[in-house]
DNA sequence: TTGACAAAGAAGAATCATTCTCATCTAATA
DNA sequence: TATTAGATGAGAATGATTCTTCTTTGTCAA
């Protein structure tokens, strides 16, 4: 058995238990959907998961892709990769610079670059990759959110 | 004058400053929308920028926020503080780590967060926000796009 | 096992963000 | 001031995502 198909099979294992623990049914979409998503390399886009889990279930429809993708996420068996996509936001401030983010309420605050120990990859990529710059979310709650949280639970 | 008008003279000087030289007309519409933006504390949608603007202008309309925007992005005027709006990117690899983007092709790779100096503060932040994590985007070529680049120019 | 019920799925309409088209309009410059 | 390329306004078109409705399927108690 490969590395890459022994993770995919741990990944999900870990899906049918929390799937077990939350009260999710393990439909035979969802297993699919997950399995195909566990085993891509990149990190695709709902529409390109979608034409993949159509290979093995033709029958399926682009809502329950995306219904489940949610579902998944509340229940913490996927990340998304990329906060705010959904809408472009901008900046006039072209200096280099980080950004602080509420996870709850999205707003995003500048956070200067010298208040940050400079980042730096500890070896050479492999592949070839060349780094241009790199960007910081810190992602957390902001004061008005943390009180909320804290209320809430 | 205050410490943030001044601030925003010093980048609507700028602004038209490289308009002329890039030859783009200087509107009426072009001065407000980026006057505002830059005047803006937090980082504005198209949508909420629109809504600012109209209030200047009440007959603007949304397609030239957004054209303009598009115009201000390719010449430098403006950044966009989230690469990857537009489109859900998902992955099911749960311990933290980061990415490399290729700013190119906007293929996302993942970079363990062993291969990089660990992400730190110099100094507590000011506002109560409470930092939960460091999600660090390497945004830079891909092998691939950086020899489409060099012989491009 | 079976049957009832809640949860999940399929299909397609609806919505939201963004882009495009095209008929005016206007800033730049001669 | 007249010319004209480039910019605007209005609204249609597109693409991503969510919602609605009806049908089907897991789950669980009997």
């Amino acid at each position: 058995m490969s590395e890459q198909t022994a993770m995919v099979e741990r990944r999900m294992e870990a899906f049918r238990e929390r799937c077990r623990e939350r009260g999710l049914a393990l439909t035979h979409q969802r297993l699919v959907i997950y399995r195909v998503l566990a085993g891509m390399e990149h990190h695709p886009s709902p529409e390109a998961l979608y034409e993949m889990v159509k290979k093995e279930i033709p029958s399926i429809s682009l809502g329950t892709v995306y219904k489940n993708i949610h579902t998944f996420l509340d229940n913490g068996l996927l990340r998304e990769v990329t906060l705010h996509h959904g809408t472009l936001r901008l900046e006039t401030k072209l200096d280099p610079h980080h950004h602080l983010v509420c996870s709850r309420c999205k707003t995003i605050v500048d956070l200067e670059e010298s208040d940050l120990e400079p980042v730096r990859l500890k070896k050479r990529l492999p592949k070839g990759f060349r780094v241009e710059r790199f960007r910081v979310e810190a992602v957390g709650l902001c004061a008005a959110c943390a009180v909320a949280h804290k209320s809430e639970s």
